[in-house]
DNA sequence: GTCTATACTCGGATAGAC
DNA sequence: GTCTATCCGAGTATAGAC
């Protein structure tokens, strides 16, 4: 019975990992539950007999993803560090957190792109949605002392597109630079440092 | 005999306007031939005699597509203007550009992803490689005389996120910024000159 | 719980009449 | 050139034996 219970926890999770890794590559649509399967090392009906429908599998590793959005965008809301500094350390934690999951911003991109009703509702409830907003906020607040300058929606984007791009991008940005698997890894390492000055100096008075 | 040349003419231009359309909202795998056929207003056989198979037709329109992303790497290309007026240049150039084809990057950057080997040839030939080897070698000369300051690779690398990101992740960071579409097109318009004030601030001594 | 066999659906491609 | 009918492969889902 126990080791009923243990083989069948065991087969779950292992689906989950598996259909993580294909849906991150792959999105909704271009997964293969034949894929999924391989990579857990069971067969397909064995899919069905866990989850259900694809559709219902990925919106458990979806619910997931979104968990784990929250917790990058988390790297925002911490305590009252002055301006500066949560800016940088929003950068790190977005970078580092990136960096063990690089699949996961062109992923997310895509499936808001076609998905949007679904998307929006997801933000309101989640506390990612809270997170950035009160980040926002923090900018708006710092712009007012004048302790930066610029819009700060602007600026928001601007940190999110450094930060995400080069992540959702990698592929094309590394054929468009040239560099190897290697070189890339070394230059988004590096990153972090480079953007926190480059950001700071952009928007100081 | 002219009224049927003209005729094919328009139909296989016709076709190709509604497969552009089609392919990059959805993709090669995501695009379906009967809604290319819907769009042109013709039926599904009707591609296939014209261009035989889904990836025959989707290599024309890729080819247009790249054909594209030429001219507006080209923006960067242009003249010998001081270094932060070329940075200004291509901001305005890509800005522009991507604006009146917003799906255009979301679309090469997930083609990439999915073909990085097509691509990488594709890149060597093309002049968008060219265009930007050069203008990332003006940063590098920029740099040694002290003009602008940071690793090269990482400015080149900013400046293509924070023209790119908010057009490839539109419908994202719209809901994360709350925005309708018409704010956030003002955002995107605005953002022109903010980022030529950012980037420069940003890179300057 | 796990497997094999099979049903069903969708979408790309072809044949053949006009 | 254009259309209708049809084929065929791929992929999801289910039935049923063990």
């Amino acid at each position: 019975m126990d080791k009923m219970t243990d083989d069948k926890r065991d087969t779950e999770q292992a689906i989950k990992e598996a259909a993580k890794k294909v849906f991150l590559v792959n999105g909704l649509k271009g997964a293969r539950m034949q894929a999924i399967a391989d990579e857990a090392g069971i067969n397909r009906a064995m899919l069905h007999y866990y989850f259900r429908t694809k559709d219902k599998l990925f919106e458990v590793i979806f619910a997931d993803a979104m968990q784990e959005m929250n917790q990058r965008m988390g790297a925002i809301a911490t305590s009252d560090l002055p301006i500066l500094k949560k800016i940088e350390h929003f950068v790190y934690g977005y970078m580092e957190s990136a960096s063990s999951n690089p699949e996961f911003d062109l992923f997310i991109i895509n499936e808001f792109q076609q998905n949007p009703d679904y998307f929006t509702e997801m933000m309101k409830t989640s506390n990612a949605g809270t997170a950035m907003k009160a980040f926002v906020h923090e900018i708006e607040k710092a712009v007012k002392k004048k302790e930066i300058v610029g819009d700060p929606h602007q600026i928001f984007l601007s940190m999110i597109s450094l930060c995400v791009f080069p992540f959702a991008a990698k592929t094309m940005v590394r054929t468009m630079l040239g560099h190897s698997e290697k070189q890339y890894t070394k230059l988004l390492d590096e990153r972090k440092k480079f953007l926190v000055q480059f950001v700071v100096k952009g928007i100081s008075p």
